[in-house]
DNA sequence: CTGAACTTTCAAAAAATATTGAAAATAAAA
DNA sequence: TTTTATTTTCAATATTTTTTGAAAGTTCAG
């Protein structure tokens, strides 16, 4: 296989996944390209690689750079913008979880605590049952999430490497 | 807040949670109403509750069973089925985990297994520096699926505590 | 068997989401 | 300042995904 069709493998295979998993095809598609790609490149050679418009190139910058996992790079003695990947795997994975978990289980959290103290005092049978489930959830997920805060705030190598040497005990 | 409206928000926070997460909004609302439930329910009660069509029912039923996180209910002289929930989250958690893994980075492992198969020789520049990313990415996924693989395959209680002790210090 | 009760399927419709592209805004050069 | 290059915005359009509902299929009691 050819390094370019490689590259065009791996950005394809990134949308798909992306796609599955709510994150918008083009943006993991520009995230891929930018990954694949040994230089600095510009809005005009994304949109020329993966085929698409202006707008949705800008908006998928936007949201990367957003997400902090992509870097813009001037380039001496030219107006356009370029842009170069985060290339540390471990780095870019945790920041990725980490805006996740703000954007979208803080809040759940946040309505399962509502739902808890809601539903507290209740001492009827389908209270009593519905407090105990949702305190489940809430519990789990509190202890879920507190695990893997401490992981990825920690450095990859010690941390992963050395929590996977205990439980292979 | 009544034990009805707490139940309402909670299959409406629910339903929009899966949605971001690339869970069809039916199957995650489907899910959250068997989850309150006390009792079985029938395809008829569902589509009275959330007011969804019933093949959406049928088929958002069968996904749930199809993950193995709901089952079927036979009630004595009654033709109609019924349905409960899984009600202890490690294990409806673990089962949806393993399936979207298996179902969607399975995949994707594979084909990264490949494009490193594929250019392993590649001794270029450009060559070296795509195995190392792809490689990066791949060893990475493999190390974090190894260590999610035995924290799902364990016990509840005993693993995710003991991991959480080690890593609090 | 026959017919009633119930479940499943799937083509068509609706809804949600993503993408385009041209106009407006901005920034730099002349 | 004016011109030109580049970026940003967003209403319109296209695509994808979800949902519907009626017909076909199944099961089972009589």
């Amino acid at each position: 296989m050819e390094i370019q069709a490689a590259k065009q493998k791996f950005i394809n295979t990134w949308g798909s996944l992306g796609s599955e998993w709510g994150i918008n095809k083009s943006v993991a598609q520009v995230h891929a390209l930018l990954l694949v790609s040994t230089n600095p490149i510009s809005t005009d050679e994304i949109m020329e690689v993966l085929k698409i418009s202006r707008g949705n190139t800008n908006m998928s910058l936007r949201q990367l750079l957003d997400y902090g996992i992509i870097y813009k790079r001037v380039i001496a003695g030219d107006r356009k913008e370029y842009f170069v990947a985060e290339k540390d795997i471990w780095k870019w994975a945790v920041k990725i979880a980490m805006m996740r978990k703000q954007k979208e289980i803080d809040p759940v959290m946040h309505v399962l605590s509502d739902l808890k103290e809601a539903t507290k005092k209740n001492k009827t049978e389908e209270g009593k049952e519905f407090y105990a489930m949702v305190n489940d959830i809430h519990t789990f997920t509190e202890q879920f999430c507190s695990l893997a805060d401490k992981i990825m705030s920690s450095n990859r190598g010690e941390l992963l490497l050395k929590l996977l040497k205990i439980v292979m005990k």
